[in-house]
RNA sequence: GCCCAGGUGGCGGAAUUGGUAGACGCAGCAGACUCAAAAUCUGCCGUUCGCAAGAUCGUGCUGGUUCGAUUCCAGUCCUGGGCACCA
């Protein structure tokens, strides 16, 4: 009987899904386990391999516990609101919810076919109203709140209006107003000026930001969309604008976000990731008086100690200040900047080494000696940070050393010789000189000392910052939830009808006016004075941990008994891309359920392990390519041929610098004298070889199956002219050719426009399930990234057939037994239930499948056929390859399925040894191995080392110094 | 530019706490079985020198700490991920 893994694979599969074996319910008498996955979009291109890398990882981690005997929760849904299916309905005029309903469709065909543990009762999908319903009754909650300062937790605005009514705006919950008001002031605003106070509150709220406009589209982009300031599509000019948008007040959860890092298991990367995504800092704002106006410059700095070092001042190219200040003989210099900035996103201003910059003309005054210092503007300072301007000292930091240098500002030194001259030294230990009142002190003392002068004086605060900048939580889109929310005379109202607001069907997906989203193109909508923002993909994968819990509920968005039972998340398996983004956001919205009491924790994810992202590995085949240039020379004499029969080179020519070779041409005039590309090769010599992408399917290793290559994208090469690397060269008509072709290799993301993406599907019907699960966890660490190679899965597939053979023989059928276990054969068995159990709870499964390698091939060398250890072997594989395991198994006689078997318990007695083979070296270096006993003293392990012959002679006569022995490790002998 | 991660044979990787570098697998080479092929099995497989025994160098690079460093420290180069509207 042979390893027919379809049959078994389809077989168990079936039964699984007709038993509901992975049917989880929210009571047990066990203990809970909850095992999540980072929630898939599903993209029209259905899965590569780089998707169920997490999900295998943790789909054995869930079939483990479950046999450690837990009760696990693991769901799976669908993050199915998103940009892709917006585009795809823009390009084709298909609705959103139909491809994503086929999108889901495929990945779920998918994602069964690998054998996952889900129970599919518990799917979710963002885009279904049933789900977004409570979305936006969330949003609801956070529009409906506001961030007691008191407290630290978020409350009801209503609790905010009592505070107001009776203490007007100076009230210690919240910070105070632009413009304070009484009691009494309060009770006589209309409606309209109280909503607007309370929009400054608000969890959710309404502002104003910038967002990447393009005229052309007549669209908001995102920002991948945008490349080099022109759009993706069209390359059509971007620019910065101005529009009312929703946010989220996560800043308010800064602290709180910070703190909650000290109770989670996540790695000290992402916490640091996250922490510096928060930025906090403190220092002070200090406004500065400016020569000649009214209006003062107000600055962040976390280094008020150097106030006296301030040469000049740098402020955000956006801020409205400089049109007010800018000197008439600047402006012109000035607009232009303004307009080179706007065209610039903000990784390219932080990226950008040329410095650049604009002088206004105008001067701000120190406030302590009366100096009048320039003001610049550049786009290296964001407006977005801190106030948007920098007092800038050169001495103590290096930009704005280089800023002074790049327009010759004369620099002061405060530091004596802690400055050189020549670069900046951005110490807090200097003494400080030339510098008023803080002459003498420690830069880090005088720190303080500053801001209670500054504080003193009233020209400033003490300041905390954070470089996080309050969530942006709308989209001008069509394909998202939409808001709760309607504008009554310009006041946020809450949407009076039942949830969920459904979304509306449209006729277009393009762009409403005035830089709105499709929703403002539907007359209906618009006379409701419906919201035309929709929400942005995280909103609906902020909370959806919660809804697994309880995903059918109708009446709450997740009932409290459930999420008091599953609590949190016990282990979160995702890429690190989502470090900032929804990790954030999610663990704000948990803070905030917490607060109004919803749900019992304020952290979602207990622990979280980092999968590796799998990259594709590229194959390229170079084109000659006639220059641009000279493409008026050939007209009529080659170019219509060109398109026809492209000729492509072996990698060899691509790397090996043979471009423009008189090889090159040689070849191919020798071979094919009447071949008409050549003349014009020969008199100019002058082409190019371009990078075309392949597909790797169709290469083997590096090298390219030329049959297939001409039957690819419908015969687009079908005329193809191929030079091999042996300088064969195959033409379309003579299909038997010596001619072999190498492919280049680059190691780059994988995607389908690459060509380089590796369906599981393929792998699991040519090699079956269980292969593929242990392949994907044998190529390496799960956290680490790693180029995809399909080459080394035939080893793993080998070693399952391996392992079917211990039970069944081709010829003679059955050979298991019930032979009672030698020690030896239990000693091999036991190693591998120990090294099993600990390598799956450090997730490190590539190693696990290596031991399961070393055990089978042990047993088999051993040729140990035994049920006693083969039955144990196989509860220890059945996280890793359920299907085999489950059907050797059943041939085994065991009634019920492996699923629910108990894990292997491991027997220490069984592996101990009383001697070991020591390495022993000489100098550190490895000279001889030595078997020594276990129970030996130092003493005696001296004497016998040094009887030893091999160290004798490395001795050399010499006494030794001393004589390293670390028990059962190794000896070391130092001359 | 800033933040994070990673550089080990031809390739993916192992070495869990500073203790035999290269487990396990792929590819390759040689052999057995076979009419042949597939499958399977056996042996070899970092570099240089050597008939061999053995020696030499060797974990991106340059230094340091240590009896001993892939592992710790400092610096440096390269690659990948993120940088707020892809999800």
């Amino acid at each position: 009987m042979e390893y027919n893994f379809r049959a078994i694979e389809s077989e168990w599969q079936q039964k699984w899904k007709d038993d509901k074996v992975y049917k989880v319910d929210n009571t047990s008498t066990k203990p809970k386990y909850y095992v999540l996955d980072m929630f898939p979009y599903p993209s029209g291109a259905g899965l590569h391999v780089g998707h169920p890398l997490g999900y295998i990882a943790s789909d054995i981690f869930s079939r483990y516990k479950r046999l450690k005997g837990f009760n696990v929760l693991h769901p799976m849904g669908f993050d199915s609101f998103g940009l892709p299916a917006e585009q795809y309905a823009l390009e084709t005029g298909q609705h959103p919810a139909v491809t994503t309903q086929k999108n889901i469709a495929t990945f779920k065909l998918q994602l069964d076919k690998i054998g996952f543990c889900y129970d599919w009762e518990r799917e979710v999908q963002t885009s279904d109203p049933s789900y977004y319903k409570w979305t936006q009754w969330i949003f609801l909650q956070l529009f409906d709140s506001f961030y007691n300062r008191q407290t630290q937790k978020a409350e009801r605005i209503a609790e905010l209006v009592k505070a107001f009514e009776t203490q007007g705006s100076n009230v210690p919950v919240v910070d105070a107003t632009a413009t304070p008001f009484t009691a009494a002031a309060w009770k006589n605003f209309d409606h309209a000026a109280k909503q607007n106070i309370l929009m400054n509150y608000r969890l959710a709220y309404c502002g104003y930001g910038e967002v990447n406009w393009c005229e052309a589209l007549g669209t908001v982009l995102a920002n991948d969309e945008v490349i080099n300031g022109v759009s993706e599509r069209g390359g059509h000019l971007v620019v910065k604008k101005k529009l009312r948008q929703w946010y989220l007040r996560i800043t308010q959860y800064a602290d709180r976000l910070l703190e909650g890092l000290n109770h989670v298991d996540f790695s000290d990367a992402m916490k640091d990731m996250q922490t510096n995504w928060i930025g906090k800092s403190s220092g002070a704002e200090i406004d500065f008086a400016i020569k000649g106006h009214d209006a003062k410059l107000r600055v962040y700095t976390t280094r008020p100690d150097t106030i006296f070092g301030v040469d000049f001042m740098v402020v955000a190219p956006e801020l409205e200040l400089i049109n007010t200040i800018k000197s008439p003989e600047q402006s012109t210099a000035v607009d232009e900047y303004i307009a080179y900035v706007k065209s610039r996103s903000d990784v390219e201003r932080m990226a950008e080494k040329k410095i650049t910059g604009c002088f206004t003309g105008a001067y701000a005054i120190n406030p302590f000696s009366g100096r009048e210092i320039p003001i610049w503007i550049s786009e290296y300072v964001l407006s977005g940070y801190g106030t948007g301007a920098i007092m800038a000292v050169p001495c103590g930091d290096e930009r704005d050393f280089k800023f002074a240098q790049h327009f010759s500002i004369p620099i002061t030194n405060i530091i004596g010789e802690q400055y050189n001259g020549q670069e900046a030294n951005p110490t807090k230990e200097a003494i400080l000189e030339n510098s008023g009142f803080l002459n003498g002190l420690v830069m880090k003392d005088a720190i303080n000392v500053a801001v209670e002068k500054i504080e003193a004086a009233g020209i400033g605060i003490r300041k905390v910052n954070y470089k996080m900048r309050d969530a942006a939580f709308s989209r001008q889109r069509y394909w998202g939830e939409p808001f709760p929310i309607t504008w009554k005379n310009g006041v946020a109202e809450v949407w009076e009808g039942e949830l969920p607001l459904t979304l509306p069907h449209v006729d277009t997906y393009s762009p409403g006016p005035d830089a709105q989203g499709p929703l403002a193109n539907i007359p209906e909508w618009v006379e409701k004075e419906l919201e035309t923002n929709t929400m942005p993909g995280y909103a609906g994968s902020s909370w959806y941990f919660l809804r697994y819990m309880d995903p059918k509920n109708n009446e709450t968005f997740c009932d409290r008994k459930a999420s008091d039972y599953w609590n949190q998340v016990d282990l979160y398996i995702g890429g690190t891309e989502h470090a900032v983004g929804h990790l954030l956001y999610s663990r704000m919205w948990t803070k905030v359920l917490y607060d109004l009491d919803m749900i019992g924790f304020d952290e979602p994810y207990r622990k979280l392990v980092n999968q590796g992202m799998i990259q594709g590995s590229s194959r390229f085949v170079y084109r000659l390519d006639v220059t641009e240039g000279l493409k008026d020379i050939f007209e009529g004499e080659i170019l219509s041929n060109d398109d026809q029969s492209p000729i492509f080179v072996s990698n060899k020519f691509y790397t090996e610098s043979y471009k423009l070779s008189d090889k090159l041409i040689s070849i191919i005039e020798n071979k094919y004298s009447s071949f008409s590309h050549l003349q014009s090769l020969k008199k100019y010599r002058s082409y190019n070889l371009s990078e075309i992408h392949v597909d790797v399917n169709f290469v083997d290793g590096v090298e390219l199956n030329i049959d297939e290559f001409r039957k690819w994208k419908n015969g687009e090469y079908k005329n193809a002219i191929l030079i091999g690397e042996n300088e064969e060269v195959s033409f379309p008509d003579n299909p038997v050719s010596k001619c072999i072709f190498i492919c280049g290799v680059e190691t780059e993301k994988m995607s389908k426009s690459k060509y380089n993406t590796v369906n599981p599907n393929d792998l699991c019907d040519k090699y079956g399930a269980d292969t593929f699960r242990m392949y994907e966890m044998f190529l390496g660490p799960v956290e680490a990234s790693k180029p995809w190679d399909t080459k080394g899965i035939e080893g793993v597939h080998r070693f399952l057939r391996k392992l079917w053979r211990l039970f069944n023989d081709e010829l003679k059928g059955k050979v298991w037994n019930t032979e009672k276990a030698t020690d030896a054969e239990l000693k091999i068995l036991h190693r591998t239930i120990k090294k099993i159990e600990e390598d799956t709870e450090r997730f490190s499964f590539n190693t696990a499948v290596s031991t399961f390698m070393i055990c089978v091939n042990e047993l088999a060398d051993a040729k140990c056929y035994k049920k006693e250890v083969l039955e144990q072997l196989l509860i220890l594989l059945t996280p890793y390859a359920p299907h085999i395991s489950e059907e050797l198994w059943q041939q085994l006689g065991n009634e019920g399925s492996i699923l629910n078997a108990t894990y292997p318990v491991f027997n220490p007695a069984l592996l101990v040894e009383s001697s070991k083979e020591y390495p022993v070296s000489v100098n550190g270096k490895v000279r001889t191995n030595l078997s020594l006993s276990l129970d030996l003293t130092q003493q005696q392990v001296e004497e016998t080392i040094l009887q030893n012959e091999v160290v004798q002679k490395w001795l050399e006569g010499k006494a030794p110094k001393r004589i390293i022995y670390v028990k059962n490790k190794m000896i070391n002998v130092v001359v």
